[in-house]
DNA sequence: ACCTGACCTCGTCT
DNA sequence: AAGACGAGGTCAG
């Protein structure tokens, strides 16, 4: 059978490079978000809480409208048809954040560890199905933590951004609802103020749990991307990534990828990670 | 404005 | 088995 665009592929989204706290259990997805742990089965796709997974895998998103978007580039064409069932999704801002300030200049089995620590740390335990979970910490818990906590999670140099962006949180200085409402780049510039946050951290907080689709993080692998497949097309202005250099590399994407420039990059990075093996849950 | 180096930790790789 | 290496970047000079 023939797999469609709408149908999920609910392996393929979890190991596109979104999210770092999902296992499976038999034939089912488990995943901290936030204060919630969400469940759905991978062999029906069928969400036991329908809201919160709802949104968490972005249901609401015209998929044929933004597929039929982004086939117009042959490149991310290809990594469409390779991964066809992969989605956005929409996490617990919170986490994200976090999580994001801890994926800094590190790698996968590292930074799960160490969120896996923070929750195991400050997070609430919860039951399901008789299996035992921690819940993503409260930002209050990780604002009230003394450094020294924080860094028993293995987090090192990252505990003094972690807990100031977190004191950012509680004191209303970062407010997600009001980010959500925000343009792209007045909400990139005020993540950007966070310590421990630069261009490519906000890029993933803002694609990943604000709801913003043109943005379009630029790690090492997008860098590896564009000029692997679009050669000069990209160039960058400068040889280290400046803000400004980063700035401009994204608004060519934007003006070849379009508004949904955040898809496209989903896409591109699932496909070259898997072409050099890498594996991320 | 651009460039360089330092940076905690720990899972992998020799 | 111990030791080096380096990873989804960011910040300070």
């Amino acid at each position: 059978m023939k797999r469609t665009f709408q149908e999920i592929n609910i392996e393929d989204t979890i190991n596109s490079g979104q999210v770092f706290l999902w296992e499976k259990k038999g034939d089912e997805w488990y995943g901290i978000d936030g204060e919630n742990v969400l469940v759905i089965d991978e062999k029906t796709r069928k969400f036991r809480k329908k809201n919160a997974e709802f949104i968490f895998f972005r249901q609401n998103d015209n998929f044929e409208e933004i597929y039929s978007c982004l086939k117009k580039d042959k490149i991310v064409k290809k990594a469409l048809d390779a991964f066809p069932g992969i989605r956005l999704l929409q996490q617990d801002p919170f986490q994200c954040y976090i999580s994001f300030i801890v994926s800094s200049n590190s790698n996968i089995p590292n930074i799960k560890t160490r969120l896996q620590n923070l929750c195991r740390k400050f997070g609430e335990k919860k039951i399901i199905n008789s299996n035992e979970f921690f819940l993503f910490p409260k930002s209050s818990i990780i604002s009230n933590a003394p450094i020294s906590k924080i860094l028993d999670c293995g987090v090192g140099y990252r505990a003094k951004a972690i807990k100031e962006a977190s004191v950012a949180v509680t004191d209303g200085k970062i407010d997600f609802d009001n980010l959500k409402n925000m343009s792209y780049y007045d909400a990139k510039r005020e993540l950007v103020k966070v310590f421990g946050i630069g261009n490519k951290v906000a890029d993933c907080i803002l694609l990943f749990s604000l709801d913003k689709l043109e943005a379009f993080p630029l790690d090492r692998w997008m860098l590896r991307v564009l000029q692997k497949y679009y050669s000069k097309k990209f160039e960058p202005s400068s040889k280290t990534i400046t803000d400004k250099t980063y700035e401009d590399i994204h608004q060519k994407v934007v003006e070849h990828f379009g508004k949904y420039a955040g898809y496209s990059q989903q896409f591109l990075f699932k496909m070259e990670r898997e072409l050099n093996n890498k594996k991320w849950l």
